[in-house]
DNA sequence: ACACGATCTGCGTGTTTATGCGGGAATCTG
DNA sequence: CAGATTCCCGCATAAACACGCAGATCGTGT
């Protein structure tokens, strides 16, 4: 078996279970636990995976918690700066959930004079602490998981609305395959929130990028900035600015 | 079970419940008390959570509304606790916003099986950590004041409702006059949430009864229970009896 | 063909980490 | 204040780990 192989398979299994442990690596691939142990190593370096105690995890199935940390939200302060840019007063803005536009709703300037629509309750009692902010919640069934509303009637809803520009924070983002996710309704919820604005903007912590999940969202094509906390000439990012999306 | 996985565990209950018990977690994760007690230890270390004794918070929303600046909170709770003798499982209860609606979610049975529609973003929230309990958030303007969504789009929706039981808070109520208030849009609201139910139960304290502000919103003839934190003989509530109410 | 270096692998050894258990202290509850 | 629960501390053990070394393998240049 060369290391070659044992990489793939190694991968294999982290993208399958999200998870590998050490001794069943041992077993599987018929190799000593050094050997394993090295393999890990170099896939953790190589930022392939997530080495722990005892085996891996994948990198982007740690995003959960890693909310409060705070290294994070400084990236996400970051990344609400620079999204702030592109709004301006007299804008129909739609948002969707989760922490990183809470950031950015905490870091929008007072006088700002929008309108907003939102799907998740926490944005909203967020906004409504600026007075020249209009405040629409979309209603719908409230997901105990994601924290928004979803279902048949939100859709309907954002059919009748038209946005200048779409806020979406993002699980998964890659070159080739776009934005992907794991909850089917959710992301038929944001194609709806896709088709309903002028533009969209992707808000993403760099850790986010070049990783696929398994349910498909939209399509680069579809987007139109792409926002992280990294420099806009960051190498890493060059995948993205030659199919055509403004990085800032 | 790897201790990353263990983390990502509690940490996924806290984000969805706010709190955990550590009993709970021992029986989930299947590990020693002590396991999950050095768990917390480090996830506390590192900020993800607040440790207390029994289990851990959430660090970061510890509930929208603080829960010693509620006032008369005890009072509340004697109140919600009278109410819940009202819901039974399988019902389709509308309720508004406020500290005292609120107070009643939390003291909701574990187990509970129902469908609740809400005006308030905090009741959702609120609502949303109850398995059983399917939430659905009526869209619309959300009010800065009262904190609830109001406007034409709330009231098109409430007439598609069909509701068992309607909780409502109150600002004032008065055996002749019946039920007044002072924000003719909110007043508007509550006529609508009013009419789409079978019975509609008003959240009162007692400090607030006899009393009469500037708008209508409904006689004593559309109210059919009033719960206050008084015993049901109290003399004081005998003006509102005589006039078909039930008395809790 | 052969020597050489680079890489890969497995083994032995000693270290670190993770976990469970027992007993006593601290805390909660009625 | 008394009983129950929860917590904390030290210890024991097994698993996982890091490190150095030596043998195996392979490609390359002479």
């Amino acid at each position: 078996m060369l290391k070659r192989e044992r990489h793939e398979q190694i991968m294999r299994q982290i993208n399958l279970h999200n998870r590998v442990l050490t001794t069943d690596l041992v077993d599987m691939l018929q190799v000593s636990e050094d050997t394993i142990r090295r393999d890990l190593q170099e896939l953790s370096e190589s930022q392939k995976l997530l080495k722990v105690h005892g085996g891996a995890l994948s990198r982007s199935y740690q995003s959960a918690y890693d909310d409060n940390a705070i290294y994070a939200r400084e990236a996400k302060i970051v990344i609400a700066k620079k999204t702030i840019s592109l709004i301006k007063n007299g804008m129909v803005i739609l948002t969707g959930g989760g922490t990183t536009i809470i950031e950015l709703v905490k870091q929008l300037p007072v006088h700002l004079k929008a309108t907003f629509f939102t799907i998740s309750p926490f944005v909203a009692i967020e906004l409504a602490k600026y007075d020249g902010i209009e405040v629409i919640l979309i209603g719908g069934i409230f997901s105990k998981n994601s924290k928004v509303t979803f279902g048949g009637h939100v859709i309907s809803q954002l059919a009748g609305i038209n946005a200048d520009l779409c806020l979406i924070g993002t699980s998964a983002i890659h070159p080739e395959y776009g934005l992907t996710d794991t909850d089917w309704e959710i992301n038929e919820l944001k194609k709806a929130m896709f088709q309903c604005s002028k533009h969209v903007a992707i808000l993403c912590i760099s850790e986010k990028l070049d990783i696929t999940l398994r349910l498909k969202v939209a399509g680069l094509e579809n987007i139109h900035h792409l926002i992280t906390e990294l420099p806009a000439e960051e190498e890493c990012l060059r995948e993205y600015r030659s199919r055509g999306l403004n990085i800032h």
